[in-house]
DNA sequence: AATATTCGTCTCGCTGAGCGGAACAACTGG
DNA sequence: CCAGTTGTTCCGCTCAGCGAGACGAATATT
């Protein structure tokens, strides 16, 4: 779906473009809730760029059960009750989230690269999570929903390497090895060969085969039984962190990859 | 269109029972969010009573979105990134933003020195709010979107103290305790018997832990069901507020804390 | 006072997103 | 090996969502 590099929107999201009535509701609320006052229907109107009269709809759905309020001079929409309560039990259950997010921000501390966590979803790489080191040169990747493709970066190749012989086969074949840089993997052989000796050493590299610039060095995390279920890994821009000296993080990847595991019960 | 009595839903709603499909899959996601913990697929067939399959689309969706993610096991769903920073967002303006602000103020206005209202955010400490008092030195810290370490300020600590047993412990254990002056408490030990200590008071201080010159006083803030879910501090230049005299405000800090404690619902 | 403009609300026929029974796949544990 | 559980996919039906357009009620302009 997302083929393309998609910089990752720090801004609300593209409510007109969305397919689904639900998401484009949802996009609606934060909206709202992001420009941080009572909102009126034309106001979110520019905002949203959605008509008339489906927002309209939407808000008075969500002001009917409770989500929404409207502003004693009944034009305005605010948060009701219903949706600030649902606030406060989204930051209740972040548990599991924090934990992981410290240990990464730890590691980040002490190497001084940005680092993220990632699983496989459906032949999908996706970010769990993500720490910035404080360099001004940044990369902008998505977080959560979209994904990227695992042929080309090193927590994807180190994911598809410990998956069975079989799933493995069948997933390549039917990969489209899409070419990003000129030092992107795009054959078959080529990558079978690559996740062989990425098994061997425990380690994945993505040396400037996403983004030119950009080189990856990633690390298994295990869950309790053993198997391999997500990647921690280590990038920066090449200009400061050459793929040398990123492969000499990998030991202390590997500390914290055993600290992850343990938060995963 | 609400004319009669509409009485607050304090259970999760009957999410089966909704003809909106859009109001159906936000039921879905606060049923999921309540039970504070990853939920698998069919946990909540259980807890909504909705189809299997229409619940899978509907969570297949949230996960595309980013709005939920899965566990690495692949299997139970938790808040993601983009649903966390929505909670963050409606706590921070809902209706009941203005009511804490108002109860912010009168105490700066009282106490004459700065307030802020602060909660934990992933393993960050994120301010909801701060009043300034009127004196000319401040101290300039981020509101709303940067974040503070919890382990060097008395709003971070009060909240690590109030966590359970196991998850605090697991937190500090993977926590980097940065030295920022010389009085940060940088050892484990030290930092445990401190949250203990905060729990047997009631109240946590800072003497100078994050900036030398500043001190600190933190007081919990629980919802409805008496869970601490916010911390409210004054904070001051020790030479004007030594911490001595910030202690002797703890009683109205509980004060102003109830009356926030009732603004949550 | 008359007119122009803006904003919120309502109507209504079209259509595709959501629906969910049923079948399938992948595990788990006896 | 099979029974039981849980996650995923298929697919045809149908109704919730859609939005151009119309309308009344405010507010601004002349």
């Amino acid at each position: 779906m997302t083929g393309q590099v998609v910089p990752f929107r720090r801004e609300a999201p593209d409510v007109a473009n969305e397919t689904s009535s639900t998401l484009k509701a949802f996009g609606v609320l934060e909206v709202l809730v992001r420009m941080g006052r009572p909102v009126t229907l034309s106001e979110l109107m520019q905002a949203t760029e959605l008509p008339k009269p489906s927002l309209h709809r939407t808000l008075a759905l969500f002001e009917e059960a409770g989500l929404l309020s409207r502003e004693p001079d009944g034009r305005a929409y605010t948060v009701g009750q219903r949706l600030s309560r649902f606030g406060l039990d989204i930051l209740r259950n972040d548990a599991a989230a924090a934990e992981r997010r410290i240990i990464l921000r730890r590691v980040v501390a002490e190497i001084g690269e940005s680092c993220n966590l990632a699983v496989m979803h459906r032949g999908d790489l996706i970010y769990l999570d993500r720490i910035e080191a404080d360099w001004p040169l940044r990369l902008q990747l998505p977080v959560g929903g979209a994904s990227l493709r695992p042929h080309c970066c090193a927590s994807g190749k180190l994911l598809l390497a410990h998956r069975g012989v079989a799933e493995r086969d069948r997933l390549l074949s039917q990969m489209a090895l899409e070419r990003f840089t000129d030092r992107t993997i795009t054959d078959q052989q080529v990558l079978q060969s690559e996740l062989d000796r990425i098994l061997r050493n425990g380690y994945a590299v993505d040396n400037e085969e996403y983004v030119l610039g950009v080189a990856c060095v990633a690390v298994p995390v295990a869950d309790s039984r053993g198997e391999v279920v997500a990647a921690l890994a280590v990038q920066g821009a090449t200009a400061r962190l050459p793929l040398m000296r990123a492969i000499e993080f990998v030991p202390r990847l590997r500390e914290a990859a055993a600290q992850v595991s343990m938060s995963l019960g």
